[in-house]
DNA sequence: ATAGGCCCCCGCCAGC
DNA sequence: ACGCTGGCGGGGGCCT
């Protein structure tokens, strides 16, 4: 059985992190004795070292030119996307591989390379949230949406920030190997990076900011406290003395999204909390979270997290028995 | 799984 | 004139 080759794009000013946590799951799921196993290889146009935006070097283990096809091609990210977008031998390169590969997924803004290649018209892609309007803009032919931690359209894959370049990972070890596998892989680079459990993890990037506007403040902190009551926009819009439709231009102009999903996410966080620190059944978790069913929070909870909530409750207990 | 329905979101316009 | 506001409607997405 030959290994699957799985190649790693690098570039002027990439992410170290971005591609050691696909390399490292890669390889974790070699020690622990994936068959076939990973061959896994860091190239970059003639194969020139990649000096990372943190100053660290990598040295390339081969050119893009002399790679025929990959099984899974990873374009990571970095402060050097610019660049990487705009360099015709890189973007060439990637268009080649791309359409001589299985697999091509994007971590953070790798995303702006894979479309600078025009691999991701049509299709629905994510990439790191601040970046998210840039790619946007800069090709008007992305579906983008900054939510999700991953998307997979098709062939083509892209992920969020750095933890999500591993959870897209363990996307492709679970396709490969089944999810008892994936887990397996999962728990053991939860405990290698000695993280506080998945919980930190999704709360760093999902966490409600507190707006400075007063009565989004307070209709932000109702929300968090009553997360079970009806919380339509014209519920909360009772609450203050302002129409509707002022009140989601105000969420639109002061916080960049809309009440509905400001409401949606409040309560997923709220769930994800009770789905790790307790063992209620998922129908009373999403009773007092405010969804109306448990297979709605089920939903809701793949869509954003890329996991069941069984599985992360699942990991989250491991993870804590760990430790 | 798929369909229907409800509600959200946002562009548009008319009033203040 | 000009900006802020609230109502309306359609298109779409999410829930049942």
């Amino acid at each position: 059985v030959t290994d699957r080759d799985i190649v790693v794009v690098g570039f002027t000013d990439a992410e170290l992190v971005d591609i050691a946590c696909v390399t490292s799951a890669f390889d974790l799921a070699n020690m622990l004795g994936a068959e076939p196993g990973y061959r896994v290889r860091l190239a970059t146009v003639g194969g020139a070292e990649v000096v990372c935006a943190s100053g660290l070097t990598l040295q390339a283990q081969t050119s893009l030119e002399v790679i025929r096809r990959a099984d899974t091609l990873v374009v990571s990210g970095g402060r050097g996307h610019p660049k990487a977008a705009r360099d015709p031998a890189l973007v060439q390169q990637v268009r080649r591989l791309a359409d001589a590969s299985g697999r091509v997924a994007s971590v953070c803004t790798g995303a702006m390379v894979l479309a600078a290649a025009g691999l991701l018209d049509g299709r629905r892609a994510t990439t790191h949230w601040f970046y998210a309007e840039e790619l946007a803009r800069c090709f008007p032919a992305v579906q983008v949406d900054a939510d999700p931690v991953y998307i997979r359209d098709g062939r083509l894959a892209t992920s969020g920030g750095v933890t999500a370049s591993l959870d897209l990972t363990l996307a492709f070890i679970e396709e490969d190997h089944g999810a008892e596998f994936a887990r397996r892989v999962a728990m053991g680079m939860v405990t290698y990076l000695h993280r506080p459990g998945n919980q930190a993890q999704m709360s760093i990037f999902t966490a409600t900011p507190r707006p400075d506007d007063l009565t989004l403040r307070e209709l932000i902190d109702y929300v968090v406290a009553h997360p079970d009551d009806d919380l339509s926009v014209g519920a909360l819009a009772a609450r203050t003395s302002i129409s509707p439709r002022q009140l989601t231009r105000l969420f639109s102009e002061r916080l960049g999204t809309s009440p509905g999903a400001t409401v949606r996410r409040i309560r997923l966080e709220l769930a994800a909390r009770l789905i790790a620190a307790t063992d209620l059944p998922l129908s009373q978790v999403a009773s007092r979270s405010g969804f109306g069913s448990a297979e709605s929070l089920r939903q809701a909870f793949v869509a954003r997290y890329g996991l069941s909530p069984l599985r992360y409750r699942q990991s989250h207990h491991s993870t804590v028995a760990a430790r």
